[in-house]
DNA sequence: TTCGGGAATATTGGATGCAAAATCTGATGA
DNA sequence: TCATCAGATTTTGCATCCAATATTCCCGAA
């Protein structure tokens, strides 16, 4: 048989796992270091250092910096080579409404075309994993990262759930943007009662998202998560601020790249 | 002064024109191969085919490719290469719901702020190109391209004109599936009078979007942009089906990706 | 004939080399 | 002191080369 117009299968044929390169780690490495601000924001970044610090040359460096600039974390300008980008709070909030606008979008449609069981065992899941949390009296380290790791999940689900693609894709490109992403809490240690509280809310959100699809009522569910991400946007911006007192950040979300006011250009 | 931290300019320092490379061009002519169907849907293409087709060699083919994966049009396997991907009716009707959401979402954001000077002169301006078109008795060629060009003026202007940067983002990401840009229209020729009628539906559409948003009614101009996605989409639906009569279209949009119903994997 | 299995071939992933263009340096002159 | 400009240096863009892996081909056995 001729080889052409074959679909391959996406896992590696021995192993059933999905197969990767350096190219796909290192894209990885670099997304972490630029979050992480091991290079700065707004500074030049040059493919010699990038190519230094993945332990690679630079055709791969190239190769992740292109990826990073079409994810919107870097700049690129022809010859001058790339730069980091930041991001103003504004921004944040701005991309956050967005996904909320996109979460609401998924909601409506779950609540249009049913709940599938798989659907809704995932949220389900979700629902119970963060029940758990809240109902906590205090919040250890562990618990914080839970809650992320539920949150995440029940955003996930939804979207996933919704089984539009281009919502899908449309919103992992609006995650991206720092702080913008459901993994990206900012706990106000300070004031563990103001951030247990807004558990608490988020929690009730998510209860009432699943309860308004469950009774078909699309717009109200997608009134919900806008609101929701509303919610979250204005306490990202509050804990944010109290940063320079005390919060704990969790998961790779790239609070250094946020400047506010920003620099200077 | 040391060589770090200093934001360049992104314009040429001598022609004041954006400097590009052979790689902005090579990826541009890329994509256009892809939409094109040059490259088939589903099938392998190797480094070496691009490469060649784009004279240019494999360093920058990668590349493009890579970016080309980044936005969707092309799937890659690791150690396997690329493949391009294909679109169903149903996947582009669901990009063109999300396109539709966001526009919605744009709407609001301009109802709840005021339209600003430049926004509304940028809107105006659209409708006032179509409106023109719309009274024609009859189109040629030149009016279906005047036509598209002022649907995606408007629909940018709006886009653009909400001011919200991820918006944008999500935006351009989600037009960049084939046949859901608004600069992707099937005219069915066979039935002039059905195409008439679909276009002049769509600036009425287009006009009652800016009275709402003048009249600060948020939740009204975003429903229409919504509604008036739901109809691109049925039109680009039905046309779509019956382009084995005769259909023109225009822009480059990808049709030859599109297939419905897929092929089998 | 059909189904492995292994050699032959093709392709990808990554490193390196080189020319063109940018940036930096340092001297010169107002 | 500060601006300017030519030469030195760095960096990007691209081509090419090599190793590792995947695919194809071919032959023998059931």
């Amino acid at each position: 048989m001729r080889y052409e117009g074959r679909v391959w299968q996406d896992l590696h044929p021995k192993t059933g796992q999905p197969a990767s390169t350096n190219l796909d780690h290192a894209t990885q490495r670099l997304r972490e270091l630029v979050l992480s601000g091991t290079f700065a924001p707004d500074r030049k970044i040059g493919e010699e250092a990038v190519a230094r610090a993945l332990g690679l040359s630079r055709t791969p460096a190239r190769i992740a910096m292109a990826t990073l600039e079409r994810e919107g974390l870097l700049v690129r300008t022809p010859r001058r080579g790339y730069r980091v980008r930041s991001f103003t709070l504004d921004e944040v909030a701005d991309a956050i409404d967005v996904r909320g606008e996109l979460e609401g979008m998924a909601a409506r449609l779950l609540a249009e075309r049913g709940l599938e069981a798989a659907v809704a065992a995932r949220l389900e899941a979700a629902l119970a994993q963060s029940e758990t949390i809240v109902e906590r009296s205090a919040l250890d380290v562990a618990d914080r990262l839970a809650w992320t790791q539920s949150n995440l999940d029940f955003h996930f689900a939804l979207v996933d759930g919704s089984g539009n693609t281009a919502l899908r894709a449309a919103f992992e490109q609006v995650v991206r943007i720092p702080l913008a992403s459901p993994r990206a809490i900012i706990f106000a240690v300070a004031t563990t009662d103001r951030s247990r509280g807004q558990l608490r809310r988020a929690h009730e959100d998510h209860a009432r998202v699943v309860d308004a699809i469950r009774k078909r009522r699309g717009s109200r569910a997608a009134e919900i998560m806008r609101d929701h991400a509303l919610r979250s946007s204005d306490n990202k911006r509050r804990n944010f601020h109290s940063i320079g007192g005390e919060a704990l950040l969790v998961g790779q979300s790239g609070t250094a790249l946020v400047r506010d006011p920003p620099l200077a250009a």
